[in-house]
DNA sequence: CTGTTAGCGCATTCAC
DNA sequence: GTGAATGCGCTAACAG
């Protein structure tokens, strides 16, 4: 391997001065210059990384946990987080931590021991992991679920009113028994937008039903039973909202499965977009969530937060938009309330 | 920060001795591990993986170089890669090429200057930077697409197969008239998937026309506009291949905005699966890719080649899997030839 | 089985 | 504006 010694030999200059030219942070005569570079572009010297984050204390790496790259919503979030990284000289470590808490202590562990520059994390429910990292002084954004009581710069949507919005829009629609899929307990994104969904129905008057509500796990097949056991109902609900985009197929497949078809059996508004809901047939109305604009910001404060560690915390809230498509078209038997 | 030494004293041991503690590579009298033990957990010493990789002249980080995570394809395969190495002690670092030579060659740059323990790329055209790797001695597995003239790890499925299965089924459903879409000229699934198509042709006897094929950027937009340009053909087409899902999901929407429906009036089969196929209206027929498989085998080849750096390159061929959905309905008009 | 020693490659003092 | 010297924290020789 080519060091820095064998370029300063080369070009008859120290190796301080070569160090001095090639991270262009102090001046150097540029007659010298030139000819460390020569001697760079000979020996086609390239510098050991790993030998300066030793040096500097620090890489140039940033961590992402998250639940689960195959979920489009992480996806799209992964991709903005990238795309600030790639721009600002920092590469992306992906960590699926699969809700799992014992995954992300493992993640958080790496992170600490790697030396790693930054966080950005979707907490899977436990807060032991980001206060761990907020302990270490590791910068650090979280996104999506907010955390209380730990003073951590945070990028969020307005659930509660977008999932508000979406029921309000099918009480529009003349339904009136609504029905919720929502997530796990442990999750701030499931409780707020179960919060949401019963605002909407306190605001129009309409009584809430625990017997309508079920708390799933977020995924595929955790909606599909969920809607399993809604149809079960002596009187199943007539409109429903779920509370993510996993879960929301799942419920559909589900309804598919039984010959069930949206809206004129059950009319169904999702929490976040999937790929294609324009081609889901009648499309599928949902509530979209800015993901990559939330992978973005989150990038966007981490490097601030990095450049300017003191500074306080702060909470970015991006809007949702509802996306009536057709699968919470109004009811035809009854006209709007 | 506490070090090494630090521990050293506490437990009155000598550095070398903590850190074959907690290497486990050698034998050390448990009586002393014990106490080193005591005195990591007492310091909350946690090592520094930075001056590690230094002395070990090598990291625990993967790259992983694709052209867009956005893409379902590719989403699933770092999942598969990512699995593995999370089991076999490695960190993926995800590398968004975007099909751009340049962001591709800062990658691996990057790569090289930080020392990165292996690579698993789908190179964007060029084979520069595979060859570069390659050069440098930095354990790799080509994925998806096929480099000539490197010996090199890879990873493909049966294109060519794949794509003669899917023409032929739509042969069988009694269509002649059949378009491609493929991808750019410059990429070797793009190539072997127009072969696949031209095979099945001349083994059905039909007469290849070029006018009905269109290379577009395997992008959605491109699938579109690909779309619209064989729509505008005097005897437009009356069955559709397309090679990858973006360029599918483009196609399709075209179809809508121009209120054409699949089969009735062209019928389509796209190469790739796209999440939830089956939730679109009539489902999607598709040729399936095992693609968190291919991940998966990915980071196994990549595991075994730094283990074993001389054994000769492999190369793995998977096999896909047509998927008879909806889309590709036999023509109602005229029966089966 | 354990301790001493050296050095991975670099960036940063501190003199000049 | 430049060079010499030092040490980041660890592990691998080597000697005992």
């Amino acid at each position: 391997m080519t060091t820095i010694y064998d370029v300063a030999r080369r070009s008859g200059v120290s190796p301080a001065t070569v160090s001095r030219v090639l991270s262009g942070r102090r001046n150097v005569d540029p007659e010298l210059s030139k000819k460390v570079r020569a001697a760079v572009a000979e020996l086609g010297y390239r510098p050991n990384g790993v030998a300066r984050n030793l040096r500097r204390a620090s890489t140039n790496l940033w961590a992402v946990v998250i639940s689960d790259i195959e979920n489009p919503f992480f996806t799209s979030l992964v991709r903005g987080l990238e795309d600030v990284a790639q721009t600002a000289g920092y590469s992306v470590v992906l960590c699926n931590s699969d809700e799992d808490p014992d995954k992300e202590a493992a993640y958080v562990s790496a992170v600490l021991t790697e030396q790693m520059a930054g966080v950005v994390i979707s907490p899977s429910g436990s807060a032991d992991g980001v206060q761990q990292l907020h302990d270490a002084g590791v910068p650090m954004v979280v996104i999506d679920r907010h955390l209380d009581g730990i003073e951590v710069d945070t990028v969020l949507v307005d659930n509660e009113h977008g999932a508000a919005e979406a029921v309000k829009h099918l009480l529009d629609g003349g339904y009136r028994r609504i029905g919720c899929i929502t997530g796990p307990r442990r999750v701030s994104t499931a409780l707020d937008r179960l919060a949401g969904y019963r605002t909407a129905l306190r605001t129009a008057g309409v009584r809430f039903d625990k017997d309508l509500v079920r708390h799933a796990d977020f995924r595929e097949a955790g909606g599909y039973s969920a809607m399993e056991s809604l149809l079960e109902l002596a009187e199943p609900p007539e409109a429903l909202f779920v509370a993510n985009n996993l879960m929301t197929v799942g419920a559909l497949e589900c309804l598919t499965a039984r010959g069930l078809r949206a809206p004129d059996d059950i009319a169904v508004v999702g929490f976040d977009d999937i790929p294609w809901a324009d081609l889901v047939v009648p499309p599928l109305s949902t509530v979209a969530q800015p993901t990559y604009e939330l992978g973005r910001t989150a990038g966007q404060l981490l490097k601030d937060r990095i450049g300017t560690p003191g500074r306080p915390a702060s909470m970015v809230t991006l809007r949702t938009e509802l996306h009536v498509r057709g699968t919470s078209s109004p009811r035809r038997s009854q006209s709007t309330a």
